[in-house]
DNA sequence: CAGACTATTCAACAAGCGTTGAATAATCAA
DNA sequence: TTGATTATTCAACGCTTGTTGAATAGTCTG
């Protein structure tokens, strides 16, 4: 019996690709790996996508435009139910976070694996610089500036210090290495991101408050 | 003139591997590219220790031991210091991380590229688990217990979330990613490790004592 | 100095790599 | 049904990879 709606093999080319690429980085996967995870001849990659850093790159172009968007949304969302005086962090970093969950906890499998990409060129020194800016700079300036409103008497670079190392803590729990698990010895799970990001939350919010709130 | 004492071969192979891995990952770099930089034959590099693997391995072997050893010292030191009831959140995190910043700011770029390496196996889903178990288990559940202690209202899971994010600010911080220059536009720099460790401290120790200070 | 052992290089291997041009199949417009 | 366009496979290329065995140089022992 035919399927109605195979999946076209374009599409599935982007998630292998992005499936590999996020276990073992950009050179730990090959072209013939990627096809045969894909179910097709190794050709049809160069065809659609052309050389292989072009692939990589269409494998983050697919997914980037509806992740910043519904960041964005949320940020514009909070800002509007806060009103004149802003919101707090919480409700920023808030903004900040909930959209990756949410991402993170639909059944398809596909945006973790993306997100883990996003973790593993975030964390590489050849790659980050490369890349993060271009997908994120402008995300990231606009909740630095709504962070900015919350902590009026904040230096700015106390602020970039402690984005820094909200980005950290987010970015390994995107990675989901599933070490927690291990050292934990079962009390915390990789997969309850629901947990992971309730304790991040507040986690990260304290921080600024403490770094941030008061002059030196 | 020759020099007196040139760096083994050998040695010069580790370090060339050490700060390629770090910059590239496992499959970002060849034999032929550490022998190159190491001044050597590629056979040279099988004859010392094996398969690439296997120097991947000694790569980590070589620092591991001080590195742990001395953020022990820090951890019984302070808690020497303080006596009976134990230090507090603030001075475990700084015996924690304290000996990091001493590795990374020395002139040797050894320990740089070492530190942005474990950085690398931290946040990769395939190395990550394999890894840095059986590198730092050991070492965490001891700063895990002493953070109970100075926590005693905290569930355990809590302490491990917190655990994890300030895993991951660190790791960020290790792998020296250059990122948080751009987007700060030069107000923080990556190789300014004083400031960089001088706002990661309070700023975990306040997300620990926030999320562990209270049952809900 | 002889000899043994270690360190290092040389030359080559089979396997796998990214990439390509031509051949075939599928789709769609007229 | 034709013809044109797109999608897909096939077969092969030149090159690089990790690894190895034999050859050479260096170092220490007696």
């Amino acid at each position: 019996m035919a399927e109605k709606n195979p999946i076209p093999k374009r599409e599935r080319i982007l998630d292998s690709a992005e499936a590999l690429f996020a276990e073992h980085g950009y050179d730990g996967v090959t072209l013939r790996q990627i096809a045969k995870g894909a179910g097709v001849d190794v050709a049809l990659a160069n065809y659609h996508f052309g050389k292989k850093l072009d692939l990589f790159q269409a494998v983050f172009e697919r997914r980037a435009a509806h992740l910043n968007e519904s960041r964005i949304e949320a940020l514009h969302a909070c800002q509007a139910k806060a009103g004149k005086k802003g919101p707090s962090v919480e409700q920023i970093i808030e903004a900040f976070l909930r959209p990756l969950e949410l991402a993170q906890e639909t059944g398809d499998d596909g945006w973790r694996h993306y997100l883990a990409l996003i973790a593993y060129i975030n964390n590489s020194p050849y790659w980050g610089p490369r890349m993060m800016s271009q997908l994120f700079d402008e995300l990231v300036q606009e909740f630095i500036s709504a962070l900015k409103k919350a902590l009026p008497k904040a230096r700015d670079e106390d602020i970039y210090w402690c984005y820094h190392n909200l980005s950290g803590a987010l970015t390994l729990t995107l990675a989901n290495t599933g070490r927690i698990d291990k050292l934990s010895r079962g009390k915390c799970s990789s997969d309850d991101f629901q947990a992971a990001y309730d304790h991040m939350i507040p986690f990260t919010a304290a921080g600024f408050r403490k770094v941030c709130a008061s002059r030196s």
